[in-house]
DNA sequence: GTTCCGCATGAATCGATAG
DNA sequence: ACTATCGATTCATGCGGAA
């Protein structure tokens, strides 16, 4: 059974500012990982939940992406149990959030319908963590709304090319004015890419909470890096990422992908590469770190609104 | 503290198909119900979730619609207790569907955002249990863009008069033929009810778990039935249903609202009045139970579709 | 250069079949 | 009986090739 706790102890108290992953589900991806069962799985995560909590600043937040899956008919209730443990390790389970996945994988069966969403849990050291909420606005809910009715009622009145010209001019006029802060609860697509690994998730994901969580120069962990979606978005965002996976493939996957943002905005300090593992064969620990200078001027972006909630 | 299980105890042994309810969360409602605490939620909820197990058909599925509060900057856990300790009473957990409330509540905190979710907890006897799918088909994923396309296509090829009577073809055309299984995140606004209960229930939430789990005829219970909005669903569509609340202003308001429908199409059997209860004083003990002979041809609506999937 | 159709492909789940 | 493997089911999405 790989596990990452060897790696994670070669990093220091209190020091990074988000650990945003996604660990593989018990029972799946049983090719590439090791497999871990519903009975085990607790047991599995918490040495690596413990570690997390050390290295994890008194600021920080830690996302963790999971969902149970069905078993005998019923719902596993691991993640629950999973949830009450890290509460003893000392972990603060501060909110759920959802995770709705429009295209979810198709299916039919007689007693359940298609499983749409996942669970993003939300726990921190303190009460008092850093959250930068203006970072994440939304345009108003009524923009969708908005848009359509307004189609169709155009269509109705006037000619074509009339609409087209308002359509756009409407269009420009809601992005620049309604903002509003979003729900607990994302909307989002997985990703269906073409290339040789399966994306956990959508870039969107990790880009949602990496601006709600840290800010420009932190640092960010994907413990399970995969195929280090995490730390490639954290890179675009300027924020230093540290990802570790037993996969070397997805390592030098990801080192190569991220070798190419070295170029324009990355300095790397170090990189634990593959090393002697003392585990059994085809169980080697592989990682990366990239440091990265922050470019000169903070992009603070201010979006401040303080909109009429009456 | 007042409970239902007393007149649960008066209903028979496996007569009811669906038991749908959404109880008094904890340490809420204070003015209202009694106020369980969050440590007390459990121990309070788990004499009236054996009686519900007692009066559920092996078929039968109950729905538990429940969000745990924020405590102390944390959410509770006493959910997920309840869960571990109702299958423990040998209840099933068999799938969790979300709520997505497009309108919630609105508030800004430092270290939160708007909650717009809850829970539907699916509990049930067996593995084996009624659902009727079909009853809850939805449009195509294709079917706004497909409308959306072809308007905006006609809408250059025609003028306007024709355009309706082509759409109107069109539309029909899609209905009959593109609709899909849904899943499990159900996508509902909250009603903006002015009535004088708390609960926000839209009808539609009700309606959709008694067209999915129940047939005309059937038999659905509300132990908390507040201001009756699944006896009034349940009524609407021909099925029986039992309505149980400790609040008499509650039970008078269903009541007048749900003759209305009797006179159009129920038959009354049997009302547990205020029965003199020995608790503490206010604790009254209220119950509605309306049986309803269904109409002459049971509406089988099939919607039985073999597309042509090669 | 657009638009459109066809196709492959998922953090899935059930039921049957085989050891 | 109990576990492992396989086939069937199903739909949103993005890609490639074609008009």
């Amino acid at each position: 059974m790989g596990d990452c706790t060897k790696h994670l102890k070669t990093l220091k108290d209190n020091s990074v500012d988000l650990i945003i992953t996604s660990p593989p589900y018990a029972d799946q991806r049983k090719d590439t990982y090791g497999g871990i069962s519903t009975h085990e799985y607790v047991d599995w995560f918490l040495p690596i939940s413990k570690e997390l909590l050390r290295v994890l600043k008194p600021t920080g937040t830690f996302i963790l992406n999971i969902k149970e899956k069905v078993q005998n008919g019923e719902r596993s209730t691991y993640v629950m149990e999973l949830i009450l443990e890290m509460k003893k390790q000392g972990w603060l389970w501060t909110e759920e959030f959802i995770w709705h996945k429009k295209n979810s994988y198709p299916g039919k069966w007689p007693n359940r319908f298609r499983d749409a969403w996942e669970r993003l849990l939300q726990f921190n050291k303190n009460k008092k963590f850093n959250m930068y909420q203006e970072e994440v606005m939304i345009p108003t809910g009524d923009w969708a709304k908005s848009r359509l009715k307004k189609l169709s009622e155009t269509d109705k009145k006037r000619d074509n090319s009339k609409v087209k010209s308002g359509f756009g001019k409407n269009i420009s006029n809601w992005i620049d004015r309604e903002y509003a802060y979003p729900t607990n609860v994302l909307h989002l697509a997985t990703e269906c890419n073409n290339k040789s690994h399966s994306a956990a998730f959508p870039e969107s994901l990790p880009e949602w909470f990496i601006k709600l969580f840290t800010k420009e120069g932190d640092t960010v962990l994907d413990p399970f890096m995969g195929s280090g979606t995490t730390n490639i978005v954290a890179q675009r965002l300027y924020r230093n990422s540290i990802g570790i996976d037993i996969m070397p493939e997805y390592y030098n996957m990801v080192k190569s992908e991220l070798s190419q943002y070295k170029l324009l905005l990355c300095e790397q300090n170090a990189v634990y590469g593959n090393e002697n593992s003392n585990h059994q064969s085809g169980d080697n620990l592989c990682g990366t770190e990239y440091k990265q200078v922050p470019p000169k001027p903070y992009r603070q972006a201010k979006r401040a609104k303080t909109k009429n909630n009456t």
